[in-house]
DNA sequence: GACATATGTCATATC
DNA sequence: GTGATATGACATATG
């Protein structure tokens, strides 16, 4: 009477025992337990939430890339991928397929509901295929589910076999719960890991290392679960099963250990342990957070080109804004550079020419006058630097208050006079100080020897104004200011040449700190990603170890049911003679194995028993 | 003096 | 076409 599964659960919760009453020989029973209720949840799980369509087709095109096989573009593909191993089961027609995760429930069993009954006998559905000759006729067409099930079981065994002695990446040796630990903290240089290996191998093992081999594999498919139906060749065929799938037989994996099993195959079982809802639910898993690394890696591209966007944007913003910012420092360069205009017009000092620097309105400027002062005064230039590294420096800076993410660096080119080069903090204070305390007249050489080399040419050619307002002045401003003054061919031009150095200084700045900044943000941005993939596997691994333990569970409940059940005559079912079906209901049924049984089962009288917990 | 770093400058592209 | 800006490349200054 191996009935399958689809049809006992097709009763669902109408599976009462009247149902089953007129089956006779073999006694059923149909068992309601709490425990099985979890039994039920778990394989219910199975489906619904461990193994999502993507996951096949993940796994499927795993399998392909294995094979070099053209990916499947539909289920005809890969039916016919699949042909050659699914020893001739002849698929006829397939069922509606959940949009979610392709599963042929919703037809197949709401119609058996209605028709179980009648269903289960030969007489309604017979056997027309040779290869299914053993399979109940009422087994419905394998569909793409099946078909998926089919691969993942393999890729299951394939997986197994290959993560049964690969280490959990991290961890040197022993569990993998004692390796998570070092691995998932947080070094401070996190080691890369190879998603595509390192997950698989980090789950797997301690799925089918840590059960013992409680389910005969040579039982056929009546033990197999039902919500999750894998390969269900014919009884008497599983020979042939075996052929195709190595020692390991996929049915029968909720069998007992004490049910009629060799050492082998108990071991080989003992593979296959991780039962196929845990198999999927890790496939699932693993398939999600490498597909999580991938999008990591995506989101991280797009996130962190929005926010470099955003921070280019910010930092473009200010800079267009920081020259005209009353933070800038441009009042105190006005001021000093004033003051040096001033002093230049005394002509007290001789002013040097251009040192290595010859454009022609410089060369015609300053020829005259070279030498006087000793040239290039590079001390002075570092008054301006500033360190970009450490924009905190900024804000000690009065007149910089309220600039915030401000990336230029026009400090005043002679704000202070500082009696010797200082800090920027240090001379952005003393400018201050010295804006706003009395008038500092700086001795001529000093000026001299702290301006820049266009301060020095424009003081050379005596350009009545600063060289703040040649350069920060709006284009309209400075037009004006131009035409205010008569000034000579050589004058204009030194003084274009100065608006177009300073432009360019504080383009060049900026550009410099901008760059900076992108290499800092991808920096954070780099941290970021360690430290939520370290999250996520140590994330992956508290759930391998919950699945772990349902598993423990639900054999223990399993065969804690088997041990409770007994027959009419109150008789224990023997477990190498019979195996546990579940129902939706949470009900059990005990049916008898073997072909012959099957062929019982068509017309059998099933014992129903409610034992619920 | 070699080297690294910071900065200025130029040339060029883009807006 | 012009001006402003961005940026790579190079030169220079400095520690």
């Amino acid at each position: 009477c191996s009935v399958t599964p689809g049809e006992y659960l097709s009763g669902g919760g109408d599976a009462s025992s009247d149902r089953y009453g007129g089956f006779n020989g073999v006694g059923h029973v149909l068992l309601s337990l709490q425990d099985i209720d979890l039994i039920d949840i778990l394989w219910r799980q199975d489906i619904d939430l461990g193994a999502g369509r993507e996951v096949f087709n993940y796994s499927n095109r795993q399998k392909e890339s294995e094979e070099e096989k053209p990916s499947p573009q539909d289920s005809k593909e890969a039916s016919e991928e699949q042909e050659s191993w699914r020893n001739g089961i002849n698929l006829q027609g397939s069922a509606p397929v959940d949009g979610e995760t392709g599963e042929s429930i919703p037809e197949q069993f709401p119609a058996r509901v209605v028709t179980s009954e009648v269903a289960v006998s030969n007489e309604d559905v017979p056997s027309t295929s040779q290869g299914l000759a053993a399979v109940p006729a009422a087994e419905p067409p394998l569909d793409l589910e099946q078909q998926w099930q089919d691969i993942m079981a393999i890729m299951e065994l394939q997986a197994m076999e290959v993560n049964s002695t690969a280490p959990l990446p991290g961890s040197a040796a022993g569990t993998p719960e004692s390796g998570a630990a070092g691995q998932f903290g947080l070094p401070a240089r996190p080691t890369p890991i190879n998603q595509d290996v390192s997950l698989h191998q980090a789950s797997l093992p301690s799925c089918s290392q840590d059960f013992p081999p409680p389910f005969n594999p040579q039982l056929d498919s009546a033990g197999a679960p039902q919500r999750a139906p894998l390969l269900r060749p014919p009884s008497g065929n599983s020979s042939n099963v075996n052929s195709t799938f190595g020692a390991t037989n996929l049915t029968g994996i909720f069998l007992p250990p004490h049910v009629n099993g060799s050492a082998s195959n108990a071991t080989a079982a003992a593979a296959v342990l991780a039962d196929p809802f845990g198999s999927l639910l890790e496939e699932a898993m693993l398939d999600e957070i490498s597909l999580l690394d991938l999008a990591m890696e995506e989101g991280f591209s797009q996130a962190q080109a929005s926010q470099l966007e955003d921070e280019l944007d910010s930092d473009s913003g200010l800079s267009l804004d920081s020259s005209r910012s009353p933070a800038s420092p441009s009042s105190s360069e006005t001021s000093c550079s004033s003051a040096a205009s001033s002093s230049s017009t005394s002509a007290t000092f001789s002013e040097e020419g251009a040192v290595g620097y010859s454009t022609d309105s410089e060369v015609a400027a300053a020829e005259p006058e070279e030498g006087a002062v000793g040239g290039y005064q590079p001390g002075y230039s570092k008054l301006c630097r500033m360190s970009f590294q450490d924009p905190t420096q900024f804000h000690g800076l009065p007149q910089l208050d309220g600039v915030g993410h401000n990336h230029t660096y026009n400090l005043p080119l002679a704000s202070a006079f500082p009696e010797r080069p200082e800090l920027p903090l240090a001379a952005g204070k003393k400018a201050a100080r010295d804006k706003q305390g009395a008038k500092f007249q700086p001795p001529q050489d000093f000026l001299d020897k702290h301006s820049s080399r266009d301060e020095r040419r424009a003081r050379a050619m005596k350009i009545p104004f600063s060289n703040d307002k040649i350069i920060n002045l709006p284009v309209e401003e400075f037009n004006e200011l131009l035409a205010k003054h008569h000034l000579s061919e050589a004058q204009l031009a030194l003084i274009r040449d100065i608006r177009r150095r300073g432009k360019n200084k504080l383009a060049a700045q900026n550009c410099r700190k901008r760059k900076l900044d992108t290499i800092i943000n991808l920096e954070q941005g780099v941290q970021d990603l360690r430290r939520d993939k370290a999250r996520l596997l140590k994330e992956k691994m508290e759930f391998l170890r919950s699945i772990r333990q349902m598993k423990q569970k639900m054999q223990s409940l399993y065969q804690e049911v088997f041990a409770q059940l007994r027959d009419e005559e109150g008789r224990p079912y023997p477990p190498s003679q019979y195996s546990l079906q579940y129902g939706a209901d949470g009900s059990v049924l005990v049916t008898p194995r073997g072909a012959a049984a099957a062929e019982q089962g068509r017309k059998p009288e099933k014992k129903q028993k409610d034992k619920k917990k």
